[in-house]
Formats: C-alpha cells, sequence, structure tokens
DNA sequence: GATTCTCGCAACACAAGTTGTTACGATGTT
DNA sequence: AACATCGTAACAACTTGTGTTGCGAGAATC
C-alpha cells in the first residue's frame, strides 16, 4: 500500500458505519473488511474520533460509531481529520534566499494554496451517506 | 528535504539559466548554488532534457542549457516533466471490491482528477521567464 | 596523445515515512 | 473472575528521497 491509503481506510470504514449507525464496529470487524490489521484501524480512526467524528468504547460490545449522522460528515471533514495536506509547504527557506528561490516559493505557493482550497471545496460537497447510497 | 523537493529544484536552476541562456551551466555550480549534490542535480534535470525542456553537452564547457526560450516553458512543462502527480491514482483495488469501497474510489478519484487539471491550468499559466522577472 | 572537464549511470548508505505485528495495560460487560 | 475491546508503545519490514562515491564516456585544451 502507498500514500492516501489511510484516507482510504478512513472512508471504507465511515461508509460501513453509515449502514447501521446503531451497532458498533470493532476494530478487528473493520480491519478484517479493509484487509488490514486492528493496530491500524485503531490509528487511523483515532485520528477521527480525535476530530469529533466517530466515538469509541471499550470493553464488551465496544467499538466505534458515528458521531454524527453520516449526512452531517464530509469527505473534506475526513481529509481534515486525518492532519495530511496534498500540498507540501515545508519548502525549507535556504539562509542565502536567492531572489529566484524566493519569487518561485511565492508563486507555487500561491498555486498550491489554491489549488488546496479547491479541493476542500469539492471534497465538502461529498458526505458519507451520499457515498452509501451510491454504493447501493 | 521532503517531497517537492525536486520541483523546487527543477524550477530553481531554470529560472537561473534563464538569465544567460548562452552561457552553459554546470551541474557543480547548479547544485553549489541550490545547497545540494551534482548527481542530484543530473538526476533531476536529466528528466527535463527527456522531456525536451534542457540540453546537455559534456567535456569541457560543457553544462546545461535551456533547449527553448524562458517564455516558452511553463511551470506545467516542468511539472509534468517530473513525472510525479499529486493523486496518487495507484488506490490498490481489492479482489472482493465491496461496493463501498468501489463508490468512494470513483468518488475520489474524479475530485482528485478534476483537481490535478486545475493544478496543471495554473501552473501552465507562468512561464520561467516571469519568474526571473518576478525575481527582479 | 595526454590531460582536464563534464555528464551518465550504477551502487550504496542513510534518514524518514508507512504499514504490519506483538505485547500489555486500561476499561467496560457479563 | 473471565472476557472483550480499545489505547499505546515498541519493533520489524518495506518504500522513498537524498546524498555520496566511483568510474566510464565524450569533448575541449594543451
Amino acid at each position: 500500500m502507498k500514500r492516501n491509503s489511510r484516507l482510504s481506510l478512513a472512508l471504507h470504514a465511515l461508509g460501513h458505519m453509515a449502514y447501521d449507525a446503531e451497532h458498533a464496529q470493532t476494530s478487528t470487524e473493520i480491519a478484517a473488511h479493509a484487509g488490514t490489521n486492528p493496530v491500524v484501524v485503531r490509528r487511523v480512526l483515532g485520528k477521527l474520533r480525535k476530530a469529533g467524528l466517530l466515538t469509541s468504547e471499550r470493553g464488551h460490545f465496544g467499538g466505534w460509531r458515528l458521531a454524527r449522522a453520516p449526512q452531517n460528515i464530509t469527505l473534506a471533514d475526513v481529509y481534515l481529520a486525518l492532519e495530511e495536506r496534498l500540498i507540501s509547504t515545508s519548502v525549507d527557506i535556504n539562509p542565502h534566499q536567492c531572489s529566484i528561490e524566493h519569487a518561485l516559493h511565492d508563486r507555487v505557493s500561491e498555486i498550491m494554496q489554491d489549488v488546496e482550497t479547491s479541493l476542500l471545496e469539492r471534497l465538502a460537497n461529498t458526505t458519507i451517506e451520499d457515498v452509501r447510497q451510491a454504493a447501493e
């Protein structure tokens, strides 16, 4: 697997949880469905919980539940919860800072920022519920 | 250094070469300016040569030159020459292919494709010459 | 022709990030 | 008490990006 597999895993899990929001799903169940490991699932879903998209409960009949209705969770929410960014803003500014480098950084950063914003707008237009319905 | 450092390096080198297109620049010079290694420079610029943006000459007074006027090289040309993509299309399709996974893949791919296209359009609107002038 | 300069390329080392796995403690249910 | 489940740390394996060394090929100069 490669980059973006975390986003795929998160969305996949949410999609399934949208089917019956009452029943809590265990990380073992989710992992089996996604072809990965329960610990990996907890790592990823832990970020979604931190962002308020999910709740988790320990103990018997514990597991993961949506914290909101699937109509109220957009792909953008999930993307932001993972705290990854397509654009790499971390362009090390060299100390000598030649003017070409500076002009390039400004121009490329501006474009990347616009693209990132555009991406978020598009992701915000699709909810987990939309995806669930599209899958039927 | 992180991702995108190849694009930065490539653009940086092109920006400097745009100043005097006559004089060939050696990978050692470029590397010193960019704070990296000549072999790294050759690796990156080799892709630009393959794409027809640069030429290289061996031997005494050899080095790198622009293959076209800097007005005719856009940031999109460079981005494409590096053969990297922001979007990771390589989402391993699992054999069992659950319908949620399929719907998600379709939806996210569509969005990513649009964003990639939008990025290319924006990059195509700036030339190396534009950047050089902005640096003055 | 010998020397020097330069690119081309392969090979390797190192660091960082991603994923999978094991282990164990904490918490909740039966 | 026994069991199920999450939370988290630790580690291994793999991939990727970058830096480095070494050496051969081609081209200019002496």
